[in-house]
DNA sequence: CCTGTATTGATGTGG
DNA sequence: CCACATCAATACAGG
């Protein structure tokens, strides 16, 4: 599965998961940590000490190579060079056996991202791309800024869905690229955004925003997607036809409590829990759709992107409400005013978040924005609108089914778990006016490229680099 | 700021 | 076909 990346494959990279680039080339230093056999110490060694270079695996006992009458700890900065000549000088070193017990990538990748910027980074900065996404869309990559000015073309492809009485059932493949893995759904809003409806699975319960063409397909007057359905989710079909033909709430959907579930036609509309945290006035004006239909967009777009949300971020254990928060910030003028004027702690009170406003706090909620909304706003400004019209339908070719995840989750059930927790506080109303965007944004300049990115599952790259495929550059001296 | 760890949901596979 | 193992993504805390 995960490679080590190679030049040759020139894996889509994120970088912060605003820009997506490629490896150009790569100067490889792998370290490791290994424990002495004879001694139990816990060493770091470069991976050229390594004598007996079998698979780099966790685990797997090596023999390598130490500068003779050294003292471990007294060499891990040696530089790669002299290491090397030491070690091929023969008089110079010890062979001793040691067990791996962890593997570093300090390699220096030179990527280029698509505007034609070039930058060196470590393992550490970057992400591959989801394994369908380099897949798939290796050569389709979007810049941003093409979907940022594609102009709205109306030709939609939104002659698959038209019947809307008939097929509020729909079923959504599932992405599991072996199987052809269909899950029935419901339709909850169709038009919230055109390439995409927003359907809750009779599988889980959740809701999802899925693509209209890629991944869904009629359910009724389909024998075939039915007979598919059944065979591959029995539960969700059975609780699908039950639902059709009773009108029964499926039992899991009992289960995740959601705030608010109106469909358009015959939902029963008691399936909210009453417990559901009505508490929830907002104090802005918005209705539930337009939350709805913001959140549609956003997860749309940022799926266009490359950069799909799958699940709701989480602060302090809840759920964020992006909307809200994105609503706030462009109050307070966007990011880059909120950030030059020092108004995170002001966002994040306004959020009505657990805890206090702290600079921790503040720091969260803007690299939360920064990762989640900044490139939308970004978008939207560029636009020159925030009230996003429709323009970047066809960013998505029908051709590109999927990102790093295949659907797209949309308002995570909260848990009971979190009861323990002290609750929601209540937040305040907003009274600023909206500045629109007035605002200048500088473009995303490379110097405000920070690094985020998750950790690399080095261990998973490197045992599975030696048993499939060759990394074609294991040979870099 | 960066790294390591824990948690969660999604996917794959065997009983 | 369902239960369980594995994996990917990310939040969070600590250095």
């Amino acid at each position: 599965m995960g490679k080590f990346f190679t030049i040759h494959n020139s894996a889509s990279l994120f970088y912060n998961y605003l820009f997506v680039a490629q490896v150009k080339t790569i100067e490889r230093q792998v370290k490791l940590k290994i424990v002495l056999l004879d001694t139990n110490d816990t060493i770091i060694i470069s991976e050229e000490q390594i004598v007996q270079p079998k698979s780099l695996r966790i685990g797997n006992t090596v023999t390598i190579r130490l500068p003779s009458s050294n003292h471990h700890d007294l060499n891990p900065h040696l530089s790669r060079s002299s290491l090397i000549a030491i070690l091929n000088n023969n008089d110079n070193y010890d062979e001793k056996q040691a067990i791996i017990k962890q593997i570093y990538d300090n390699s220096i990748y030179t990527v280029v991202f698509n505007d034609g910027d070039e930058k060196s980074l470590r393992r550490s900065s970057l992400c591959l791309q989801g394994i369908r996404l380099y897949q798939t869309r290796i050569d389709q990559r979007k810049p941003v800024e093409d979907i940022s000015t594609t102009t709205p073309s109306s030709s939609l492809t939104s002659a698959t869905m038209n019947s809307n009485d008939l097929s509020s059932i729909v079923a959504v493949r599932r992405h599991g690229n072996n199987n052809q893995h269909v899950f029935p759904a419901l339709i909850l809003k169709r038009k919230s955004f055109s390439d995409y409806i927003w359907v809750k699975s009779f599988l889980n319960g959740r809701e999802y925003i899925v693509h209209k063409i890629n991944d869904v397909e009629p359910y009724k007057n389909n024998s075939r997607i039915r007979s598919l359905c059944r065979s591959t989710s029995k539960q969700a079909t059975t609780a699908c036809d039950k639902f059709i033909k009773y009108n029964q709430i499926p039992i899991v959907w009992k289960r995740a409590k959601s705030k608010h579930v109106q469909d358009d036609d015959n939902s029963t509309s008691e399936s909210n829990s009453s417990t559901s945290e009505s508490d929830f006035d907002d104090s802005d004006d918005e209705t539930i759709e337009e939350k709805d239909s913001f959140i549609a967009q956003l997860f749309a777009f940022m799926d266009d992107r490359g950069t799909p949300i799958n699940n709701i971020p989480k602060i302090h254990n809840y759920d964020l409400d992006l909307h809200r928060l994105f609503n706030i910030v462009r109050m307070l003028g966007g990011y880059n005013k909120v950030t030059k004027n020092e108004q995170w702690n002001k966002v994040y009170i306004k959020m009505g978040l657990p805890n206090e406003s702290s600079p921790k706090n503040d720091r969260l909620i803007e690299n939360t924005y920064k990762k989640y909304l900044f490139p939308y706003e970004d978008m939207s400004k560029k636009l020159g609108t925030m009230t996003m019209p429709n323009a970047f339908y066809n960013s998505r070719a029908s051709t590109n089914n999927d990102s790093r995840r295949s659907l797209i989750r949309v308002r995570q059930q909260s848990e009971e778990k979190h009861k323990t927790k002290q609750p929601f506080r209540k937040r305040q109303s907003i009274d600023s006016k909206p500045i629109l965007s007035s605002t200048k944004i500088q473009p995303t300049n490379s110097s405000r490229k920070s690094i985020i990115l998750n950790k690399a599952k080095l261990s998973a790259i490197f045992s599975s680099s030696t048993s499939d495929s060759e990394t074609s550059d294991d040979e870099i001296t």
